[in-house]
DNA sequence: TACCAGGAGAGCG
DNA sequence: CGCTCTCATGGT
């Protein structure tokens, strides 16, 4: 029966610090209170955390969960991470305000689409072109009793076989022809996506950037996000406010040598040097919209 | 209404 | 290189 399938804390140990970040960059996961849910591969699943233990509830009996320890990265220990981190005010500052923050392990064709479709587009606006496409042509997922159905999300080869105004139909717009593009070279094997985490960095990078619609940008976020690459720094435009306000050094520096400074300067981990400097710089927007009455939320 | 959003690519001088 | 323009579309 359903809901009878919790680990009960048999699998997943705590990772230390302070809870974690359950929520996808770009996915269409949701907290709701204590819980997030969402689908992760081919599993819908139900996420708690109680004192020392992650909760899990899936809608099918699991034979292992080591798909999940996998894309929470509970192997990876925090301090590990934060103690690579060079110790200067700024970053310090980051961590603190963060704490507990950590990255996940994506699904590399998932997250190439999604940021594919993140240009500028806002990130709600982002998850809800990712929902239409799952919704069209992905393939339904199991979910207990009482859950909106959810689906994974589509193939390369599914979205492949789409026409461009299919997915213009999407609310894609411009990245359509991109998105598209993107799926044959995928699905066709040109591009080796579950490969890239054995390649080297530059390689990688360079692999993903022959894509249409695939630049510096989206390239990093792949390759921190989906293909364990600690070391790619993703600058998008937060980062660079971020950099430019924390770091007055680098203000005047030409792009070539601003993306030198982020991968020497925040060391071997630098990735989540970003995400922590990219969440302070967002959360500050969000403080500074709340108290100049702006902002949505009450 | 005007402006902007987790960019990328093409066309300039 | 470094700058500017364009590409859809929805929200504020």
């Amino acid at each position: 029966m359903p809901g009878d399938h919790e680990p009960r804390g048999v699998p997943l140990s705590r990772p230390r610090g302070r809870g974690g970040t359950l929520s996808r960059p770009t996915g269409e996961g949701r907290a709701e209170g204590r819980f997030w849910e969402g689908v992760i591969g081919p599993r819908w699943v139900r996420l708690s955390q109680a004192a020392d233990v992650i909760h899990a509830e899936t809608a099918v009996p699991q034979d292992t969960w080591d798909w999940l320890a996998d894309y929470l990265q509970l192997e990876i220990e925090l301090e590990r991470i934060l103690d690579t981190f060079p110790p200067d005010p700024p970053l310090l500052e980051a961590v603190a305000a963060c704490r507990g923050l950590r990255l996940l392990r994506q699904d590399p064709w998932e997250c190439l689409a999604s940021f594919i479709l993140s240009s500028t587009k806002q990130i709600v606006q982002i998850q809800q072109i990712v929902g239409v496409l799952c919704e069209r042509y992905g393939e339904p997922v199991a979910v207990l009793a009482g859950v909106a159905p959810c689906w994974q999300f589509p193939s390369a080869r599914r979205l492949a076989s789409c026409s461009e105004p299919e997915l213009r139909a999407c609310k894609a717009g411009f990245r359509a022809p991109y998105l598209l593009a993107a799926a044959r070279r995928v699905a066709d094997g040109q591009v080796d996506l579950d490969g890239l985490s054995r390649r080297r960095l530059a390689e990688a990078r360079a692999a993903l950037m022959s894509l249409p619609g695939v630049g510096r940008k989206i390239a990093d976020c792949v390759l921190l996000f989906a293909g364990g690459f600690a070391r790619a720094f993703p600058v998008d435009v937060w980062v660079l406010r971020a950099l430019r306000e924390l770091y007055p050094g680098c203000r005047r520096l030409p792009p070539r040598r601003l993306l030198e400074f982020c991968e020497t300067h925040f060391g071997p981990h630098g990735g989540y040097a970003q995400q922590y400097l990219f969440q302070y710089r967002r959360s500050a927007r969000s403080r500074d919209a709340v108290q100049a009455g702006t902002g949505s939320s009450p």
